[in-house]
DNA sequence: CCCCTGGGTAAGCGTTTGCTTACACAGACA
DNA sequence: TGTCTGTGTAAGCAAACGCTTACCCAGGGG
């Protein structure tokens, strides 16, 4: 085995690579060339080793998707969430939801958002609240999740983009709670 | 005037067919060869009236933005914008609210939402709280009612996207009403 | 030694994209 | 009538796209 270079290194490389502009610039606007040229390998391995541009974004959104819910206590997942989202460091940016909210029209996208965040994500936070109506209050949430990221990452919109993580998870937390009665403020 | 065809006609067609797809698809997935399609209309005309695709998508988005904050009370504005983006009625996909979520990386999208929501839609939500941070809670309020509307119509996200509206905006309001104290419930 | 395998490369295929060009033609005005 | 202007049409260009093909070459086994 290795030859003269290292498979297992190209295709990290390219999951890397990928991973990075998926997310920020999304599925459409992201060429082959882009992720080969940012991942320092030329362009027919990623064909090679991922068979399409598609299988590879899928391959992203699964391999990486499953950091999306961290193994947290319930009543904390959404205040973690929110500050790593919101974060300014571990660069927010590269977080595969956005590379998913950026490619919303692809059906892998979809596929995985209403997968892992809806049967994990939701899932936890329907667990804090007794009331009948649990799952809708749980998307409700995780609707508002969603939307601050929006608005921060990809509208830049302000004061919101530039606000302190910590404030904007208090806020959010102190009217969740109205939903949610067993989530833990700040 | 008007030799053998109505040139403001075909402008209008121009406009309802690119704001219809520009909505469903995004930018990047609508062709002007699709929109002349639908327009019933040489795509050649499309670049004579327009001048170039990205200035067909501003012009969509000028034309049909300001229908995003409709005349109404402080007070009922976000029931009535919750109530619209998720009403069955009147096919609340067209609203050009969807093109620019759908367009997020474009230029002229991310400012018209910045401006259209922020300058009007976040100010008139600024004036329902006296609090110091009026101005974050009023954005933090407007990513809710976007993120509700990407789960809803980009993910199609269950149970929220089939949820009854009134329900939706019960559970908005009554959260919402710890940000901004002078909100007007269901 | 030669052949085979596996990793890497260059070139280019066919299609689709936004956009342009050259033209056809109906009517208004002289 | 003849010309000119405004409207509509057909054809196609250059570039970019995803993807494929043909090839190179280092090393291990016989």
């Amino acid at each position: 085995m290795s030859r003269r270079g290292d498979a297992a290194a190209t295709k990290a490389a390219l999951l890397d690579a990928a991973a990075r502009l998926f997310a920020e610039r999304g599925f459409d606007r992201t060429t082959v060339r882009d992720i080969a040229a940012v991942a320092g390998v030329n362009q027919a391995l990623l064909f090679r080793y991922f068979g399409s541009k598609d299988a590879l974004f899928a391959t992203v959104l699964a391999s990486r998707g499953r950091e999306l819910i961290e193994e947290s206590p319930a009543e904390q997942l959404l205040c973690r969430m929110l500050l790593r989202l919101t974060g300014k460091t571990a660069r927010p940016e590269d977080h595969p939801l956005y590379a998913a909210l950026r490619s919303a029209h692809h059906d892998t996208a979809a596929a995985v958002v209403n997968q892992q965040l809806g049967e994990d994500f939701a899932r936890v936070l329907r667990s804090l609240t007794d009331a009948p109506d649990a799952e809708l209050r749980a998307d409700l949430v995780l609707a508002w999740v969603v939307g601050i990221g929006v608005l921060r990452s990809m509208f830049a919109k302000e004061p919101l983009a530039s606000a302190d993580n910590r404030a904007v998870a208090e806020l959010v937390l102190k009217a969740t709670s109205v939903l949610l009665e067993r989530v833990d403020r700040v």
